[in-house]
DNA sequence: TCTGGGGTCCTAGGACCC
DNA sequence: TCTGGGGTCCTAGGACCC
C-alpha cells in the first residue's frame, strides 16, 4: 500500500500559520513579481478566484471582500515543507518528496490499521507545525492521489483520512472520479477522452489497452493499470534533482546586452550553487531569452541555446563563461526582453566522474568553491560573489512579503507582537 | 500599467554507426 | 534497371505535474 499526504492550501495555510488574525479570511499568495494567483485559503476558493488568475485582473474582487494577499514567500514555505517531511519520513522507511507540500510512502509492512494510522501523521502534522494535511491511501500511487482526492473533498466523513483497500471501494472511488482530475490526465488527453465517451475514471479502465497505448502512449497504458490496481509506477528513490533552472520574468523591459548578461550570469550562479550542494556536476547547460508574449504589437523573439560543455564542471567561474559565450551567440539588439532563464543537466556524482583526455575543469576551482560556499554560508548569502552579478539577486516586485518567521531572526524581531 | 517558476517523462525524426 | 537493415544517440517539442 501506499499513502500520499499532502498539505491543504500549502502557501495560504503556512501564512496564516503565523497570523492567527487570518484565520476564517479569503488569503491569496501571488507569483514572482506579484503576477498571477498561485495559491487561495478555502475562503478564497469560495469566491470563485481562479488558480493562475493574473492579479491585476482580481483587484475589485480582492477590495470588495477584503481579500489578504502576500507577494510568495518560498524561504518561508520551503522551511515548513522540510519540518512536515521531517514529522512523515518517521512513518515509513520509503518516503518520496514529490513537491513542495506532498509526499508518498511506502506503507508496505505497517501492520496496524492504516486508517488510525493516517490519522496519527495527521495530528502529529498538525500538533508540531500547525498545518493541515490531507492522506490517501492505496494499493497503486495514482489511487492513492485518488484517494488522497477523496479525503480532501468529503473532510466531515473521512475526517482527511481515506483508505482504498477493497475492489468495492475503488470501484466507488472511480465512479466518482473525473477523467481529468486523475494523476496524469490533463486537458488534452481529457479532451480527448471526452471526445471517446470517457468522462469517469471508471469509463477509461473499459477502454481496450490497444486504444490506449495508440491514442496514449505507454503513459495512458501505465496509468491504466494503476487504475485497474495493478502497481506500475515506483516510488522514487533518488533524491538527487536530474535537471536544475532559475527563470525569471523581469519587473520592466530590458534592452541591453548588459543587463540581460548580468540576470543570466546571476541565474548561473544560483543554479552552480544548487548543482554543488547536491555533489554533482554538470554536462550540459541551455539558457534562454524572450520578449513579452502580452504585448503582441511589438517584436517577437525567443530564442534559447543549448551547450554540450566540453568537460563536466560544477564551478561557477567556469559555468558563467560558457553562459556569457551562449548569450552572445543568441542576443539580438532593439528588442524589449522580459524573460531569462538558466538550466542545467546532464549530471554526473562530482565525486565518481570521468576525467576527459584534452579538456578538464580547472582542479584549482573545486577548493575555491568549496571556500565560497563555506564562507557565504557562514556569514551571509552572497559575501562572496562574482563582480558582473547584481546585488538585488531577484528584482521583483514583493509588495506584500510576509516575514520569514522560521528562519531569519531579524524578520522575527520585527514582527509585531499583539 | 499589471500575466510565475521548477520539474519529469515520452516520442519522432535526424544523424550517425557498422 | 536493380542501392539494406539494424542499431544508438541526440534533440526539439509536447504533455503533464505541483
Amino acid at each position: 500500500m501506499f499513502a500520499l499526504i499532502d498539505c491543504n492550501n500549502f502557501y495560504a495555510s503556512c501564512e496564516r500559520n503565523f497570523d492567527p488574525k487570518l484565520v476564517g479570511k479569503p488569503i491569496v499568495v501571488l507569483s514572482n513579481n506579484d503576477g498571477c494567483v498561485i495559491a487561495r485559503s478555502e475562503e478564497a476558493k469560495q469566491l470563485g478566484i481562479q488558480m493562475g488568475a493574473p492579479a491585476f485582473q482580481c483587484q475589485e474582487q480582492f477590495d470588495k471582500h477584503g481579500v489578504e494577499i502576500f507577494s510568495a514567500n518560498f524561504t518561508l514555505y520551503g522551511d515548513m515543507s522540510r519540518r512536515v517531511m521531517s514529522i512523515l519520513s518517521k512513518y515509513s522507511p520509503v518516503q518520496e518528496i514529490y513537491s513542495i507540500d506532498e509526499c508518498f510512502l511506502d506503507l508496505n509492512g505497517i501492520d496496524e490499521d492504516l486508517s488510525q494510522y493516517g490519522l496519527k501523521m495527521k495530528k502529529q502534522v498538525d500538533l508540531f507545525t500547525g498545518l493541515p494535511i490531507s492522506v490517501g491511501i492505496a494499493p497503486t500511487k495514482t489511487l492513492a492521489k485518488a484517494a488522497n482526492r477523496i479525503a480532501k473533498k468529503f473532510p466531515k466523513q473521512t475526517r482527511g483520512v481515506h483508505v482504498i483497500d477493497t475492489d468495492e471501494l475503488r470501484l466507488k472511488a472511480l465512479k466518482w472520479l473525473d477523467i481529468g482530475d486523475v494523476w496524469g490526465i490533463g486537458r488534452r488527453s481529457a479532451a480527448k477522452l471526452h471526445k471517446n465517451g470517457v468522462y469517469k475514471a471508471i469509463d477509461f479502465i473499459k477502454l481496450p489497452e490497444s486504444w490506449v497505448l495508440k491514442n496514449m502512449t505507454i503513459v495512458g497504458l501505465n496509468l491504466q493499470k494503476e487504475l485497474k490496481g495493478l502497481p506500475v509506477i515506483e516510488m522514487e528513490r533518488e533524491e538527487k534533482h536530474k535537471s536544475i533552472s532559475t527563470t525569471r520574468t523581469f519587473e520592466t523591459d530590458y534592452h541591453s546586452f548588459d543587463q540581460l548578461k548580468e540576470r543570466i550570469v546571476t541565474f548561473t550562479t544560483l543554479c552552480a550553487d544548487k548543482l554543488r550542494r547536491q555533489n554533482s556536476l554538470c554536462k550540459r547547460m541551455s539558457l534562454f531569452i524572450k520578449t513579452n508574449i502580452h504585448k503582441e504589437t511589438r517584436t517577437q523573439y525567443s530564442k534559447s541555446i543549448d551547450i554540450k560543455l566540453p568537460f563536466p564542471t560544477s564551478s561557477t567561474l567556469e559555468l558563467i563563461e560558457f553562459a556569457v559565450e551562449g548569450l552572445t551567440s543568441i542576443f539580438k539588439e532593439n528588442l524589449h526582453y522580459k524573460r531569462a532563464g538558466v538550466t542545467l543537466s546532464d549530471f554526473v556524482d562530482a565525486d565518481q566522474h570521468q576525467l576527459s583526455l584534452f579538456f578538464n575543469s580547472n582542479p584549482k576551482h573545486e577548493k575555491l568553491m568549496q571556500a565560497v560556499d563555506e564562507i557565504n554560508q557562514k556569514y551571509h548569502k552572497n559575501l562572496i560573489r562574482v563582480a558582473t552579478t547584481d546585488t538585488q539577486t531577484f528584482k521583483m516586485k514583493q509588495a506584500r512579503l510576509s516575514p520569514c518567521y522560521t528562519t531569519n531572526i531579524d524578520d522575527v524581531i520585527k514582527v509585531k507582537i499583539g
